[in-house]
DNA sequence: GCCAATCCGGGAAACGGTTTCTCGCCGAGA
DNA sequence: TCTCGGCGAGAAACCGTTTCCCGGATTGGC
């Protein structure tokens, strides 16, 4: 094994005949340099297989070409469609991305800032990042962009789903099948996407429905568990607030030997990849995720330019019904 | 948006009354200081809310604190049941684990080698992943643990689940069940797992399996789309490479308005969450994620320290029945 | 009380690039 | 023919840390 020690700048430069200046601005493509030359070092920097030292270059430039993704859970395929599409943006534009999966709340910014010395810029995905963290990171320049949240006292770009209309169309459809007393499977309490969900619902009164809020969360098992509770309520339809808290709901009632839809309705949000696999395919609504992921790059790119990103509006979100909504049990729908 | 110069180790340096050596001492948490320095130098840091450049402690230490992880596919959740256990073990122990997606076969090798001036070892969970790669990174001497696959041929630390024995014992109980015509709904093609998986089912016809490939991937549509070419013989059991080719199966199977388990029995492999949520919950193999993740980090860190770790034997997985099998259609069992 | 060994902290040289500055050369215009 | 301008390439400064080396002070032994 042994410690081949690396091949600098400075061989390169041997190699080829020229100054390391020369064979810097080779690589970062400047023009003005004679072709000839130009060929001596890219012929050079194949032969010794170069590669530039990430860390040198980062800090000689202050740039490191990449950014940061801060998310709440890995496991969640939602935030899949999402990043993938900001990876190809972020790929194209010659920038690497790096993950991080960060939940506890608290520690935010020191995760946020200690990752900054190796990254230009954030995209955050934490629906749970205190909003007192993203103030300071407005306040410090730091190129960043918020992704399905909206927060009115801060001075950054966002880009997010529109989750209201499309979860009042879910409620009409729910309404128009004879339902009425529906329980709301809540997601993260402070979240922008829950709270506008259960405003949604909530709006929806004056379709006839009587909403109740039952605490849950994103995840498949919370779904899971918060339905018994939401069954006290005697509902016909389950509102959950993603497809794995409602894939785990439709997993309980089974469980319990209640049909879904037949006994009780069950809707989701997202449409992640298994939504139209699952048994009953679920009922739910179709985020632009790719959609969301390529626009939420486009103004972190023109964030790290040092432009001001414009403010795109909502993206819109399109309701589909599947298999696991029917008619409410008893109506006469 | 006021450019705030970045406070530098130099900045401390003045405030506190000494070298910038002293500081960099003390930071690392040197015991060579007086501890009356450390405390003013401490002081210092928290007033200036200094945070070292993680560039150039990487340019001058030579080590970054930082590992790569690369894999196929960012959106199979098997995968995060394993690098969320190789994340904690890194954070443990000081180090960011930094995740990249990574596809096509061809360019991995640059990628890595690309992500490595930033990184200091390397996690492969890439099946795909060239096996002169590896050599090359072998040679190189880069510290590097290759999960779930087994290479004869490469001199590297390795640590996988066994695949043979609990696919050999879910053939078992698909031969009790009386099942005779099976289709394995294959894999990766180059893929160790699916290599084992295969043997295993074919080992199997000592049982009575009459084992048929057809070509698919671990992924829910693959899974769904080779469900009808499978079917073309007529198979009472459908052995899929993973849990997410089963879920597919499954959801194509329902469309074609044949029921799990009773017109076809379907098994996966993993444990994703999801299997014991779907319907029918998946019979399914329980691989375990945490430990070998854990046990991947552990492999890594041994091999960052310059040590070479000792190699594991293969991690046991353990067959689970649940609901997605039963009696094979037509048997008198 | 003197000299050597120890210890602690500061200065400065890496680390591997980028970027600015400067200088030489060549062509064009007067 | 002389000068000025522009362009291309090299020299050197710099990015923020770590670490080696060395000097000064303190301590201990004889």
């Amino acid at each position: 094994m042994k410690e081949r020690r690396r091949v600098t700048i400075r061989d390169v430069a041997d190699a080829a005949g020229v100054s390391v200046a020369t064979v810097s601005r080779v690589m970062s493509g400047s023009l003005t340099v004679n072709p000839e030359m130009a060929e001596r070092v890219r012929r050079a920097t194949q032969e010794l297989e170069y590669r530039p030292n990430g860390a040198a270059q980062g800090l000689a430039s202050g740039m490191h070409r990449s950014v940061g993704v801060v998310l709440p859970d890995l496991s969640n395929p939602y935030f899949h469609g999402i990043i993938k599409a900001t990876n190809v943006g972020a790929a194209r534009d010659g920038y690497r991305m790096l993950v991080t999966e960060w939940q506890e709340p608290g520690e935010e910014l020191g995760v946020c800032l200690d990752v900054l010395s190796r990254v230009d810029g954030l995209m955050v995905l934490s629906a749970r990042m205190e909003t007192d963290s993203l103030r300071d990171l407005a306040a410090r320049g730091v190129p960043t962009v918020l992704v399905n949240r909206v927060e009115l006292g801060v001075d950054l770009p966002m880009v997010a789903v529109d989750n209201f209309s499309p979860m009042l169309e879910l409620c009409q459809h729910l309404a128009s099948l004879g339902h009425r007393r529906v329980v709301y499977l809540a997601g993260s309490p402070g979240a922008w996407q829950n709270r506008e969900r259960w405003k949604a619902v909530q709006q929806a009164r004056i379709l006839g429905l009587e909403p109740v809020m039952v605490a849950s969360d994103a995840t498949i098992e919370a779904g899971y568990e918060a339905t018994d509770e939401a069954l006290g309520h005697d509902p016909t339809a389950l509102i959950a607030f993603n497809d794995l808290a409602a894939l785990g709901a439709i997993a309980r009632l089974r469980e319990l030997g209640l049909r879904t839809p037949e006994d009780v309705s069950v809707t989701g949000f997202d449409d992640v990849a298994l939504a139209r696999y699952a048994d009953p395919a679920l009922t739910t609504i179709v985020s632009p995720k790719a959609a969301l992921g390529e626009q939420a790059w486009l103004m972190l790119e023109a964030s790290l330019r040092g432009e001001r990103p414009e403010q795109p509006p909502l993206l819109s979100a399109t309701f589909v019904q599947r298999a696991s909504t029917g008619p409410a049990k008893g109506s006469r729908a």
